[in-house]
DNA sequence: TGACAAATAGCACGACCGTTCGTATTCTGA
DNA sequence: TCAGAATACGAACGGTCGTGCTATTTGTCA
């Protein structure tokens, strides 16, 4: 109940785009409210101080994440064909959600890895949980026989993790055209040298 | 002549370790005025603007990356040799330069993605500077027989940029300590797989 | 409908931001 | 040594920052 809900959340949209284009350290109170409409004070009211604003953008972008990358691949069926589907959606989710701009969760993590404090801790948690979803997902593809019994799960996901940096980093940055397919190939050799077959 | 280069440069210093803890955003007069001892308007002086000095600290920074990673790899023999010596001082480029922190450059490189302007401008060229030399590296393994003639060396080197990447973001954020042992290991795969024999 | 709570606005505060300007200090070369 | 240039300082500016406080509006329920 409560209208209060609602403009929290209207917020927190705006809180994401912001930080979707210009990082966590531009969430400011002021911005906020001139992008929202509301009044710095009357904005502030629904946090508490910026701290609060931060997380809970934080944790609203992580959520955002899992029902845009882990939820729909899901429906995908059990082992690599999965995996491919969460790599996919992965690679193109700021674009799904409606965050034109880079992931915010990818600008936290270099914003706040020097950064002790519950901000930092709340993105580790949700980067842990990418980590853990991420291989839950490899290691049923390992119990179907699609990929190698032997393998190191957690340097799998380490190496598609930096797959997927790369492709943000060609993309946004140097804005090469073929970011998409380098990420893809390397997901593929990645995925190749996993299998059994080889 | 003249001790104006002398202070500039310790001023640069001192944006560098700025950058390193907090990233480029973080490179602000006033807390550079205090960190050198200096006052406001004395160190405003040396650059005329705040752009300018981040784009000092930039171009300062793409320096000390080049003598500390490419320059001493300079010393191992051309070929498979050298592209290892490149890696192995990239990996650990700022505890060598005494940037305890992060890398700026890494840093910068998630803060500009989105913000046109001259200093967007400057780092995407001292990054696509760091990926020619890289692939130069590679080639001239090519042509010593030591990698596969076939290779697409620009995706080599994508993917290398990728596993440093993912290297940063487990040591820093994650603090793992697996995070070297990971990031050597992606590396190994990554020459293996591109190796002739195979 | 009226009372009460929830939500929002207005205003002020101290701090810091980048920048300008006039002045003082320090260095340098003849 | 002494003039002139190079360098640094101090104070002030208009802004924005986060955060209190007190009103005022808005929504909700008996």
């Amino acid at each position: 109940m409560g209208k209060g809900e609602d403009t929290r959340s209207l917020i927190l949209e705006a809180a994401l785009a912001q930080a979707s284009e210009a990082g966590f350290e531009s969430l400011t109170i002021g911005t906020l409210a001139t992008r929202t409409g509301l009044s710095k004070s009357g904005l502030f009211a629904h946090f508490g101080s910026r701290e609060e604003l931060q997380i809970a953008a934080l944790d609203a972008a992580a959520e955002l994440f899992v029902d845009t990358v882990f939820a729909p691949a899901l429906k995908a069926e059990r082992g690599l064909p999965r995996v491919r589907s969460i790599f996919a959606h992965w690679m193109q989710w700021t674009r799904d959600s409606g965050l034109a701009h880079g992931c915010p969760l990818h600008a936290a993590a270099i914003e706040f890895d020097d950064k002790p404090g519950p901000i930092r801790e709340h993105l580790v948690a949700h980067f842990n949980r990418l980590q853990h979803n991420l291989e839950r997902a490899l290691t049923q593809a390992v119990e179907a026989g699609q990929l190698r019994g032997d393998l190191d799960i957690s340097q799998i996901a380490f190496e598609a993790l930096g797959i997927v940096f790369a492709y943000y980093h060609a993309a946004r940055l140097l804005q090469r055209p073929d970011a998409t397919t380098r990420a893809q190939a390397a997901f593929d050799r990645l995925l190749a040298a996993a299998s059994p077959a080889a």
